[in-house]
DNA sequence: CATACTAGTTTGTATTGCAAACTAGATGCT
DNA sequence: AGCATCTAGTTTGCAATACAAACTAGTATG
């Protein structure tokens, strides 16, 4: 019954890193954003939300398309479905945890 | 209005690491367990357990207290008073970093 | 006495997360 | 035109993880 602690040990790094997580949800809900937006959304640097968004493209969670508007550079972020899938999954399983951690028996098994 | 991605992207990784809010939220509920059952809780090897118990200690959340249980040692876990604020603080931050995400409109700001 | 078990800790390594330094092109100044 | 500055990112270097395998110290067992 209770392999509650053991899911939790567990969770997906990928997603459930701070920054990660922030960027996942933030696209989510607005399902595009660019490079310049996202950065003033987190208050990361711009190396590390680079980095990260690498991260999270080789991962399959997110898509990055660069063009040119007008003729400044630009990059469009999107979730993949995949990555839309984990980003809700994530935040479900966050929930469950959560409440059945708390009507958990400890005297039990 | 909208500073929830910047918080959710500063979360405190020393209670937000999967394995360290396994074992918060477990003694969070049953107020003290010892190594072993921590062990069995999280599905974490004794090496990775042992860290992360010492990373929590060193940052004040838990109190490690090691005595004999007749000749076996025993080693019992108990969150302090910080820990204890902390873990509540921490899910009580998801859920509302959650729920703002929810309802934050993109196109404002 | 030696072999195996219990309850952990230490060590070695590969992976991170991070900011500072760098890059490439566009724009502004004189 | 020539040089500096700005914009939009990427790469680099490093310190801090997270992890399991190897180790330790003491206990029980044959």
């Amino acid at each position: 019954m209770s392999e509650v602690f053991e899911k939790l040990s567990g969770l997906d790094r990928l997603v459930h890193e701070p920054a990660r997580l922030a960027v996942l949800t933030a696209l989510s809900v607005c399902r595009k954003a660019d490079f310049m937006y996202l950065l003033r959304l987190t208050g990361l640097t711009k190396g590390n939300l680079s980095t990260h968004l690498t991260k999270l493209e080789a991962g399959g969670l997110i898509r990055i398309e660069k063009k040119f508007v007008g003729r400044k550079p630009n990059t469009m972020l999107a979730l993949t479905r995949k990555g839309r899938t984990a980003v809700e999954k994530h935040w479900r399983e966050l929930d469950e945890l959560r409440a059945s951690s708390r009507d958990w028996d400890p005297t039990e098994e």
